[in-house]
DNA sequence: AGCACGCCGACT
DNA sequence: GTCGGCGTGCTC
């Protein structure tokens, strides 16, 4: 027989020498050892275990002398051949590791923790053993007498911490020692332990004798033949453990241990009819539903206002999946996945949804995970993570807000759900369906190239009204001697609101750490001379800095335009805001909903509620207090600090910003046409703000694609950014520059064919996190596979080069800066 | 990233 | 003489 060889992926692999490595398959583990499982090997020199998943079968070893697949860790695959091939798509594109990957798509429940041990043989002679020269000595001496059992993580620790694997392996070879393994899944399965007669009632009864009026109530509470858990029983009837036990033993109660999902409940949620169409929606449907019959891989952009019932559509759609057998999966943002969303789902699919986010438990999404891999749940909704969900046979797949910033995951492995969403989409003949009201450019820029039909819902539900939106200017404020974030016409119109006994939302409009610059007087912003991008300020040096190439400017604190004085950096937090609120409106009930009141789970919710059931007049807070907006009360809407998002710099920046104040005014007169919306800006004539206002995302795209164009920015143009981390600053300086250099001779030479213009190192948003200084390479070029074998080998070479000790990098595409 | 190997200074 | 400092190179 030929010897079996495995090409495995290794979970200790860094990404310098992140590739298939082989391992030879024991005849004992021949069967067990499948494409898609889980192995433990040994890896390194210290052939400390590791795991693996074996990705592919081998013929030979090229001559090499293989180590051995130690221990196979799932009787069954945890990923189809379909997953593994999209973590080899996502390693290529995200410049991460096959297990970076395979970690993105099983949940946490499902890893193990090992613990493993050596046992000495029964019949050793410990005292000639501990005799022994060396390392074998030593370790033997910790052994007390034969049989017995050491953990490989106690021997380590008592031999001061080093690696001991090799003379444990060697001293298991001699027969001296046994290897053993306990590995325990993070998250076991959970059981409930159920309980049903196992004879007549009558004869049950007749046995128990009327002296024990407990047990006769059991044997009552299940006459008729069905099951009932041990818990639900003892609560009905008050028989004791002990009673049952008792009664399981003489025969009279039979057990069954019945596997239990610790999934949400919707079997009190009333089922209701499907959603009744509007002729608009119908039309959009029957176009979606048509390419869904296509059953060949399909993608359309579903473009509809705020409040155009979108939903509904994809209540439609996704019966219509089911009914032909496939499965569903629905991602919206972490905001959108309200209580109330979900019970509009099982409402219409009862147990069949499974909920995936990141609020659940280990045990929880571990649950949600079987619960759909079994098929038992064929409509999946969740956040972005939900992408991965092994589904069978997948249908239709929908991405609700597609031009959500949340959908790019912040972490390795950093994919963006919308892109794995196209690939999976493709790969399993689905239709994907793009919802939004305000499209990220990215999507609407494909759509106008004729990638993906455009399907518009134009009409607003109940055909309710837009508010009157007034755009506040605070130039010149502090001119007048006013301090403080609320301007005059914000602060009338809450006046205005509060005597009406209606309530307010205003939005705190910050993100990140990036801070702005600008004159308070004039409006000016800094911008970069060559990036023409805008710049943004680091205290720390007192410069306006450019995040793609590193220029930088003094801020002298006089405004290079009008001479002015005040420059502004950033808006005062939540906090600041809410005392000055209620020292100008004492009367007022404040609700504050910003990072620090809402670390609890369900803290939202709470406050949402509170608020809507008018225990408060304003509810203040950052971009989650988005989900008030649909408050029947609320009349007035009001964007603290438009130009916050606005200037930020990122190519996004402006997008988010449309995004934002759209859904904002679009939501504030949803359902009166009383509604009112103030935009407080320093920048009153800047066309997102205008375009944002009036609820244009035409006249927004056609302009910000000129800016895109000018900026040389996705979707125009690719974008590819380096970044180092480091605690040494100089270093990491070093380190890039020399990146820097080796890119550029090798798009000289070899890669010629993908030569792009290098720029920086420039500093990152937040130069020093944590210790850590980080800066940036920026290029701009198409990502071909050409282009990222280049990238993906300087980073390899970079971090094999012991001149880079301490500073690491790594390659984002697109990303949010 | 770990981990082992190897070559130098401070100690019993 | 040796214990342990961290520089260097490898991971089927």
């Amino acid at each position: 027989m030929t010897e079996k060889i495995c090409a495995v992926a290794v979970d200790a692999a860094t990404y310098a020498i992140d590739k298939l490595y082989s391992y030879r398959v024991p005849d004992e583990l021949r069967e067990q050892v499948q494409i898609g499982a889980r192995v433990l090997v040994p890896f390194g020199i210290g052939n400390k275990r590791a795991e693996a998943v074996v990705l592919a079968f081998r013929e030979n070893s090229g001559g090499r002398r293989l180590k051995p697949v130690v221990e196979v860790l799932d009787d069954a695959p945890v990923l189809t051949r379909g997953q593994l091939k999209l973590a080899a798509w996502m390693r290529e594109r995200l410049y991460c590791t096959y297990f970076d990957c395979v970690h993105a798509m099983l949940p946490a429940g499902l890893w193990f923790r090992r613990n493993e041990t050596y046992t000495l043989a029964p019949d050793a002679d410990l005292p000639a053993l501990q005799k022994r020269e060396g390392e074998a000595g030593a370790v033997l001496a910790l052994f007390d007498r034969p049989g017995q059992t050491l953990a490989v993580s106690d021997i380590r620790q008592r031999l001061g911490g080093r690696s001991v694997t090799r003379v444990l392996d060697a001293l298991a070879g001699e027969g001296v020692l046994t290897y053993h393994s306990n590995t325990t899944q993070k998250s076991t399965d959970k059981t409930e332990k159920m309980l049903a007669l196992d004879m007549e009632a009558g004869e049950a009864m007749a046995r128990i004798g009327r002296r024990s009026p407990a047990r006769l109530d059991v044997v009552s509470v299940l006459a008729d033949g069905g099951w009932m858990s041990q818990k639900e029983l003892v609560y009905m009837t008050g028989a004791s453990d002990a009673a049952l036990r008792d009664m399981v033993k003489k025969g009279i109660l039979r057990v069954q241990y019945q596997e239990q999902l610790r999934t949400p409940d919707f079997s009190e949620v009333p089922q209701a009819a499907p959603p009744v169409l509007s002729a608009a929606q119908q039309q959009v449907y029957d176009g979606l539903a048509a390419l869904m019959d296509e059953d060949a891989p399909r993608a359309a952009l579903l473009f509809g206002v705020t409040g155009s019932g979108k939903t509904q559509v994809y209540l439609k759609l996704i019966e219509k999946a089911l009914a032909k057998g496939k499965s569903a999966i629905v991602l919206v943002p972490e905001i959108g996945l309200t209580p109330q969303v979900l019970r509009q789902f099982a409402a219409l699919f009862g147990d069949e949804v499974a909920v995936m986010h990141s609020a659940l438990s280990v045990g929880e999404r571990y649950d949600s995970f079987k619960k759909i891999r079994s098929g038992r749940a064929r409509v999946v909704i969740g956040t972005r993570s939900a992408v991965f969900a092994p589904v069978q046979d997948l249908g239709v797949l929908i991405i609700d807000e597609e031009q959500d910033g949340a959908y790019r995951s912040e972490q390795s492995p950093r994919y963006h759900a919308r892109d794995v969403a196209k690939y999976r989409a493709a790969q399993e003949n689905a239709l994907l369906v793009l919802g939004s009201a305000t499209p990220s450019v990215e999507t609407y820029y494909g759509a106008q190239q004729g990638k993906y039909p455009v399907f518009r819902l134009t009409e607003r539900f109940l055909g309710a009204g837009l508010p009157d939106v007034l755009i506040a200017d605070m130039r010149g404020l502090a001119r007048e001697g006013r301090a403080g974030v609320i301007g005059p016409q914000l602060e009338s119109a809450l006046l205005d609101t509060l005597e009406k006994g209606k309530q307010a939302i205003l939005f705190l409009n910050r993100r990140g750490n990036s801070r702005v610059i600008g004159c308070a007087l004039c409006g000016w912003v800094p911008e970069c001379p060559s990036c023409s991008t805008n710049m943004t300020y680091h205290s720390v040096s007192g410069r306006a800095m450019c995040h793609y190439c590193g220029a930088s400017v003094k801020i002298t604190g006089k405004c290079p335009v009008c001479g002015g004085e005040s420059l502004f950096t950033e808006t005062p937090g939540t906090q600041k805001v809410e005392e000055e609120l209620r020292a100008r409106f004492p009367s007022a009930r404040v609700l504050r909903m910003d990072a620090d009141t809402m670390t609890a789970k369900g803290a939202h919710e709470k406050l949402l509620s509170r608020f809507a059931k008018g225990e408060a007049d304003i509810l203040l807070g950052t971009q989650m207090v988005t989900k008030g907006l649909d408050f029947e009360n609320v009349t007035l809407v009001g964007v603290l600090d438009a130009d916050q998002s606005l200037y930020a710099q990122d190519y996004r920046a402006r997008e988010r910003t449309f995004s934002l104040i759209t859904q904002v005014v679009g939501r504030a007169g949803r359902r009166f046409d009383t509604g009112k919306a103030v935009i407080q800006t320093y920048s009153p004539t800047h066309p997102v703000i205008l375009t944002a206002a009036r609820q244009d995302y035409e006249a927004f795209y056609e302009r910000e694609m000129e800016t895109r164009q000018a900026l040389q920015c996705p979707p125009v143009c690719g974008l590819t950014v380096l970044t180092a981390v480091g605690e040494v600053e100089q270093q990491v300086l070093k380190s890039l520059i020399a990146l820097k250099v080796r890119l550029q001779s090798l798009m000289e030479g070899q890669y010629a064919d993908v030569k792009a213009p290098v720029l920086g190192p420039a500093a990152a948003q937040m130069v020093k996190v944590m210790g850590r200084y980080r800066y940036h390479l920026t290029m701009r070029a198409e990502s071909s596979a050409r282009w990222r074998a280049l990238i993906a080998g300087v980073i390899r070479e970079f971090m094999l080069d012991g001149k880079n000790r301490g500073v690491t990098v790594f390659a984002d595409e697109n990303p949010d800066m």
